[in-house]
Order: C-alpha cells, then sequence, then structure tokens
DNA sequence: AGCACGATTAACT
DNA sequence: GTTAATCGTGCTC
C-alpha cells in the first residue's frame, strides 16, 4: 500500500524537497477512478523572490499567490501560449518556493498515456514538464489544488529513493535572459536509470 | 490599451 | 541546428 508524502515533507528547504522527490509517484486518479502516474525522475527548485528564475521575482500577483501559500499545494501554470507546467509549493507559509516536476517514468494508466501522446514513441510520453501534464492530464483545473489532502485528486506517494550516485545535478533549463548566479545555479536534479 | 516574452514542444533544414 | 505555434502575464505608456 502506497504511502501518501505528508504536508511536512514539503515544508522543507527547495532544494532538498527538489532532491528527494526524485522516486516519488505522482499520480493523477482520475474522474472514473483511473490512476494515471508514474515516478518523478527529474525535477528543479525555484527559491524565492532572489531567485531571478522563479517567477515569484515579480513578487506576489494573481498569478504566484499559490507560492506564497502551504506548502503541499499545486502550482500550475500556463506558458507559450499551449503549454500547462506542473509544480509542488515548497517551504513555509509566506515564502514564495517550487518545485518543478520536469519528468517521469510512466508506471500506471499507460494506456490513458499513451492516447494522450498518440503517435510518439513511450520514450517521448513524458520526458518533459509540459509532456507529462498532457501525459496525465494536469491543467489549470489543479492550479491551487491541496495535494496533501485526503481526498485529493492529484497527489504524490512515497517510492523507491535514488542513491546519490544515480543522481546528476545542473543548471535548470529554459532561463535564457535570466542573469547569472541563477542562470547557471545548479538546481535541477536528473535520476537516470 | 498595447506590447514583448516565456520554467516548451514538435517539426523542420 | 532553427523556428513556428499561441496566449496569459506583467510591464510600460
Amino acid at each position: 500500500m502506497p504511502e501518501r508524502i505528508p504536508r511536512e515533507f514539503f515544508a522543507r528547504p527547495t532544494l532538498t524537497v527538489a532532491r528527494e522527490l526524485l522516486g516519488a509517484h505522482l499520480v493523477h486518479r482520475e474522474p472514473d477512478g483511473v490512476r494515471v502516474g508514474g515516478i518523478i525522475v527529474e525535477t528543479e527548485a525555484y527559491v524565492g523572490e532572489e531567485d531571478q528564475g522563479c517567477h515569484a521575482r515579480a513578487g506576489r500577483t494573481s498569478r504566484t499567490a499559490v507560492m506564497y501559500g502551504p506548502p503541499g499545494h499545486a502550482y500550475v501554470y500556463f506558458t507559450y501560449g499551449m503549454h500547462w507546467l506542473f509544480n509542488v509549493v515548497t517551504e513555509r507559509e509566506g515564502f514564495p518556493a517550487a518545485v518543478l516536476v520536469r519528468a517521469l517514468m510512466p508506471t500506471e494508466g499507460l494506456e490513458r498515456i499513451a492516447a494522450r501522446r498518440a503517435g510518439r514513441p513511450r520514450r517521448e510520453w513524458t520526458n518533459g514538464p509540459a509532456k507529462l501534464c498532457q501525459a496525465l492530464d494536469i491543467d489549470g483545473r489543479y492550479h491551487g489544488a491541496d495535494l496533501c489532502a485526503p481526498d485529493a485528486a492529484l497527489f504524490l506517494e512515497f517510492g523507491e529513493a535514488f542513491p546519490d550516485e544515480s543522481v546528476t545535478i545542473g543548471a535548470r533549463v529554459g532561463l535564457n535572459t535570466v542573469p547569472e548566479p541563477w542562470k547557471s545555479i545548479p538546481w535541477r536534479f536528473i535520476a537516470r536509470p
């Protein structure tokens, strides 16, 4: 029986949460009860208003308000006019920070994932932050959702942790116009098989 | 009210 | 390697 990740897990330093989320399971229990999800294999940390790569650099706005709220909630946002990206809010209430989930290894609901990623090879089902949202049918409906609520439809479960020797750490992706040191700071965590 | 651009992806050359 | 797709957000006027 898989154990839900409690809110205290997320109420810690964002880098710790990002590292330890590798191996955890992200699951969407869909309206008909079918579970769709996988093992998290890539994350990035976004930490506070000082972090010029973090959306909270602009301060508290209607878009970023969720990041200022309690940990364990979903920060889901829309970008490039077509893509949704999923984050988990971390740290204490009032401090804006989150972990972006960038890639999964699909383990549940494979037929649904295949259907939503129609025609694409399996390795491209969930190997990107917008791809996994499409595969798991995560969108703005879940922005602000409590991932730790007992009846949550979108939630996380503990899995098998990846040891340090199978984790690569590097610079975050896609921060093209972000100034240093934020652009190159090694806050990306990748688990390799 | 207008504008530049983005924590990306897929389809190109 | 390059680039179009497509629109909400935050910033400037």
